[in-house]
DNA sequence: ATTGAATAGTTGTCCTACAACTTTAAAGGA
DNA sequence: TCCTTTAAAGTTGTAGGACAACTATTCAAT
């Protein structure tokens, strides 16, 4: 039984450190679904941190669904595992999880400017009609190929002319952390859409049935950051959700 | 300021119970959103329980996205309140959740009879193909109204016969409970889905898009208990989801 | 072979204490 | 008056020890 000395590097508090060292075993393989983790105990030993720390990473973990913590015999891997990372309760950006799913992801701008809020914009941004924004209309590929339509707006007021060029250039998510605005939760609202006036470019999917993911990023005081619709090209991109009770 | 004396009735650890009474005060506008919540030590006085139970629960809120915790300040709603309750992460039935919605749910069967298991059917139950399923192909409505076609299969090897008649006349979970079995978490694919050949009956919508969600139900220990296909008509219930990071 | 009781191991809850962080208030200086 | 700095109080995060409640195993008795 080696002895794990790893310090927990990383970011947050020392509980979110180990649940994300622990998650990562988890998802490598270091338990295979149905076995049961170290007790707390010696979890608890091995990384020098409490008991009460211990707890708090594992219990998150067991909200995530990745585990299942039974009283008095042990905490169980979930039979789901790896699955689960693709997962649409978890907040990261498309690009993100089209390269953990093995792509090559990349984008294409058909249009990028800074212009007045819609009526529609304004309502989910909670400012001004005709307050300034940056907007966007992107296609998403990945390996080349196109999965997705964006078409999205950022609240700029207030933000100075370096973050907004950098924009354009990369991630959203990415430019916004340098000015120290990061994305903490996002409602979204699912439909299914049949419209051949979605797409653009030669690339076009024959088909035109898109999934379209209708969300607005918030930062951790509840101030919406982004309003984005996302039309995924049916079948080129699987969702999928881990409900628990 | 009133002493809460609530012995915290109902089922579970006592940090469940603790948490689904913070839930529903926090539902019902206890407190407002972005308001603060009573801090860990006056809630661990009003309800008689230590602090560490109180940040349990308070913890297993947050991860639900009701609130939202910072050190060295507090515990506040966020913002999105009474939206989540018919967020697709939690699992609950569909029937449940339109009467919460304020509408009366009600089930049309078309079909249901015990068969053997085809093979798409034996894959995501984990069975022998052929091996004894009951189907049922059901319409779901609300006031009245389709908002759902459901095609499911329940794997029925070694239930008595008391709880397979029972599943036909209300709803699927009431009955296996009475079996001892709960579903504690479902493994859901979204779809956009364009066909003809999904409805049936008069009331047929006269759109063909649907919103497929195709799940997996499993019990605690992983095991799969029934397979559904649920086609909602678009744009007659409304789906939402919470993502977190 | 079956039952039942003892036993060790594990998670759930409690208590106390202190560290780390945030907010408010007071004090001081320009 | 206005602004900055400092102090204090309040809140969440982590630590350690203790015991209760529950589970799984072992072993003895029937």
């Amino acid at each position: 039984m080696p002895k794990r000395s790893t310090p927990l590097g990383g970011k947050g508090t020392l509980t979110q450190r180990l649940r994300d060292v622990l998650r990562t075993r988890i998802l490598s393989g270091d338990w295979r679904p149905g076995e049961r983790i170290s007790s707390e105990t010696d979890l608890s030993e091995q990384y020098q941190v409490s008991r009460v720390t211990v707890r708090t990473a594992l219990k998150s973990l067991e909200s995530q669904g990745l585990i299942d913590i039974r009283h008095g015999s042990g905490a169980y891997v979930s039979n789901f595992g790896s699955n689960i990372r693709a997962g649409l309760q978890e907040l990261r950006s498309i690009t993100e999880t089209i390269r953990e799913l093995g792509f090559e992801p990349s984008m294409k701008f058909k249009s990028l400017q800074q212009l007045g809020a819609n009526s529609e914009q304004a309502a989910h941004l909670n400012i001004e009609e005709g307050a300034p924004v940056l907007a966007m209309e992107r296609a998403i590929l990945a390996d080349g190929e196109i999965v997705a339509y964006s078409y999205d707006a950022v609240a700029i007021a207030g933000l100075p002319s370096s973050v907004i060029q950098a924009i354009g250039k990369g991630s959203v998510f990415a430019a916004l952390a340098k000015f120290g605005v990061y994305p903490a939760r996002a409602f979204a609202e699912i439909h299914a859409i049949n419209s051949t006036e979605i797409g653009w470019g030669s690339k076009r999917p024959s088909s035109a049935l898109y999934l379209l993911l209708d969300q607005v990023h918030f930062d951790r005081d509840g101030n919406p950051l982004m309003h984005s619709k996302t039309y995924f090209v049916e079948g080129r991109f699987q969702f999928v959700i881990l409900r628990t009770s």
